[in-house]
RNA sequence: UGCGGGGUGGAGCAGAGGCAGCUCGUUGGGCUCAUAACCCAAAGGCCGCAGGUUCGAGUCCUGCCCCCGCUACCA
């Protein structure tokens, strides 16, 4: 029976463009795990969705001077095209300004205070006299009370990274009119208890399943829960827009955009569910204790304590979900947090100046999506911080992806479509070196596949085209170009044996690389596609409408297996997967980023 | 005066107790089907430094030095 797969991935504030940083680091590798899982036969739902709440987008419609709703929908649109164009198979990204979100994220506040995982305390937060406004978090900025940094934020010093509360900021200001003019007033607020999920989160920290975490994932967030500082964090805010508080009495004030953020993972399945016409198919895949599912929270290492304290503690919190006091299942927790580290911009590691970014948009209009996917696959920081620069992105996809396995593809398909009358040719008897290769290609199913499921991306990546360059090697010594002259039957079925082997590689690259797999898949004489179909909708509800990706697995045909090829097949036409670069294209993104820059 | 990451052949990285490995580059050779691609061979490392634990240490412990990010509104 086929297990379900739930991948989560980590919702984008819609107050900026993505940078390659973003798609390296949390966008691609949950696509890479959702592909691999869906060859295998495996039920994937991945969801994911902007983050339409939160200070940044308040900043960047001040700035602009244009409203929320006008930098949110700019944003929202922007992801999803940059998405759609990267492959990225969300079965749903949608955003939080959604009645489903809101109805879910009043639905955990009632029963969170239902069980007392919830209080009220008066806080004391900074109130800009002359504006008339409050001024949580980051809408003031002040010089750090730890290391007297001039621009704190609010909650956190970017300087020292310590937390504190706003008003024990030196010399605040308001970081939306600059009035210097704040007083401390008392204002009264919802907290979230996480201490009381302490114990629970030590004990379920300490399973042997958390084996298989990266480790500094599980040191950080064994190290925060083992504290046991962990305590009440406050979830609402005095604001006048975003997701109400679903008790009277609080008409001024609203949920804080840390707690409904992360409800995203349980809203958008919820979405996802009504969306299919089945409301209740959402609950499949969110029962703990069901062995058939298993959850991954992709994100970037700064999300690790919202995705592996906050959350799991918030889940805890809810209890049963059938009620309160119902025997059945509680919601699931995480099966895994695979959180990456950065992927540093390194060509202007000197720059102090602004905005040199690669957005996800910018490229994905200029280079080969494929080329993307493998560079940012090969440098990414799994395990560390990485350096990209576009010289080793020239260098990765020139000397790894087209000279390795492109040109093998190239090649091969081209000396076959030629000599064999555009056909698969017949083998005759395979010799033991024949038997060797495809065994070794036909084993990569299970060690490739292997470290796919263990979200070794670059460890996989790296085994496949290992396997690429074993087929070159084996072409090399069979050399069929000479052989054709001598004895065709021999060319013929060394011919075939590649073949069949570029065939079984096309599979193996395909999480990485799904459209050029696609297009050695037509090249092979395949028909139908190795995987569905993306596209977009608007979605209506009562809060209006929303722009929606989505993906359709059905008619997918790609399966992890080593099929055999038919000989006799008709090929197509060759041509070539990947675009060489040129060298010269190094000097012109730098110097495209010089000239961006203000 | 912090937080985080790191120091492994020329470059980028893997390895986390048992003969130092991968990709690229370099040098020499082979091949000519292929996007000057492919294949073979060679050179190149006191695994930042100093102590310690151990039969055995890139790998564990202690101390030190150095580098990077934190100005990509921060994944």
């Amino acid at each position: 029976m086929p297990q379900k797969i739930h991948i989560c991935v980590a919702w984008p504030y819609a107050a900026g463009d993505r940078h390659i940083g973003h798609l390296a680091g949390a966008y691609l590798p949950p696509d890479i795990f959702a592909r691999y899982h869906r060859l295998v036969g495996n039920e994937v739902l991945m969801v994911s969705g902007s983050d339409t709440h939160g200070t940044p987008i308040t900043l960047r419609a001040d700035k602009e001077s244009i409203t929320r709703q006008q930098v949110i929908e700019r944003y929202h649109t922007r992801f999803v095209e940059a998405f759609l164009q990267f492959g990225l198979t969300f079965d749903l990204y949608t955003h939080t300004d959604t009645q489903n979100h809101w109805d879910v994220t009043h639905d955990l506040f009632l029963r969170h205070l239902a069980r007392a995982y919830m209080y009220t305390d008066k806080q004391y937060q900074l109130y800009a006299v002359d504006d008339q406004q409050w001024l949580p978090d980051r809408y003031v900025e002040g010089t750090c009370p730890f290391c007297s940094f001039t621009q704190a934020r609010g909650d956190q010093c970017d300087n020292c990274g310590r937390t504190y509360d706003a008003v024990e900021l030196v010399a605040p200001y308001s970081r939306i009119t600059g009035s210097t003019n704040l007083e401390k007033r008392p204002t009264e607020h919802f907290f979230f208890d996480l201490g009381q999920a302490n114990d629970f989160l030590i004990e379920w920290l300490n399973r042997p399943d958390k084996a298989s975490w990266r480790t500094h994932v599980l040191n950080l967030a064994r190290a925060r829960a083992e504290s046991r500082e962990l305590r009440g964090r406050p979830i609402t805010r005095d604001l006048d827009w975003g997701i109400t508080i679903p008790v009277p009495g609080y008409a001024d004030k609203r949920i804080y955009v840390w707690y409904d953020a992360v409800i995203g993972y349980l809203s958008a399945t919820r979405e996802w569910a009504l969306l299919t016409g089945d409301p209740a198919a959402w609950e499949a895949w969110w029962r703990e204790g069901d062995e058939q599912v298993e959850s991954f929270y992709f994100i970037g290492k700064d999300n690790i304590e919202f995705h592996a304290i906050i959350w799991p503690a918030m889940l805890h919190g809810y209890g049963p979900i059938a009620g309160p006091d119902a025997p059945g299942p509680w919601l699931k927790q995480p099966s895994d947090v695979p959180a990456n580290e950065y992927l540093t911009l390194g060509d202007f590691k000197f720059s102090t100046s602004y905005g040199n970014v690669i957005t996800i948009n910018d490229a994905a209009e200029r280079y080969q999506i494929d080329a993307w996917r493998y560079a940012l696959t090969a440098m990414a920081p799994e395990t560390q911080d990485s350096e990209f620069t576009w010289q080793e992105f020239v260098r990765r996809v020139n000397t790894e992806l087209v000279a390795n396995w492109g040109n093998l593809v190239n090649r091969v398909l081209g000396f076959a479509f030629k000599q064999f009358e555009g056909h698969v040719p017949q083998p005759g008897a395979l010799d033991a070196q024949d038997e060797v290769l495809l065994t070794a290609v036909r084993g990569g199913f299970d060690s490739v596949g292997a470290l796919y499921a263990a979200r070794k991306f670059k460890a996989a990546l790296d085994a496949a085209l290992r396997l690429s360059q074993e087929v070159n090697r084996y072409l090399n010594d069979k050399a069929p170009w000479t052989l054709i002259k001598t004895d065709r039957a021999a060319a013929a079925t060394s011919v075939y044996v590649v073949l069949q082997a570029i065939d079984w590689l096309k599979l193996l690259f395909a999480p990485v690389l799904p459209s050029s797999s696609q297009q050695v898949h037509s090249l092979l004489g395949h028909d139908g596609d190795l995987f569905g179909r993306q596209y977009t909708e608007m979605v209506a509800d009562a809060r209006g409408q929303h722009l929606v990706l989505r993906y359709d697995h059905r008619g997918a045909t790609g399966s992890w297996q080593p099929a055999p090829l038919p000989a006799g097949q008709p090929l197509r036409k060759p041509e070539a997967l990947f675009i060489k670069l040129d060298e010269s294209v190094i000097e012109e993104e730098l110097a495209r980023m010089q000239v961006s820059t203000p």
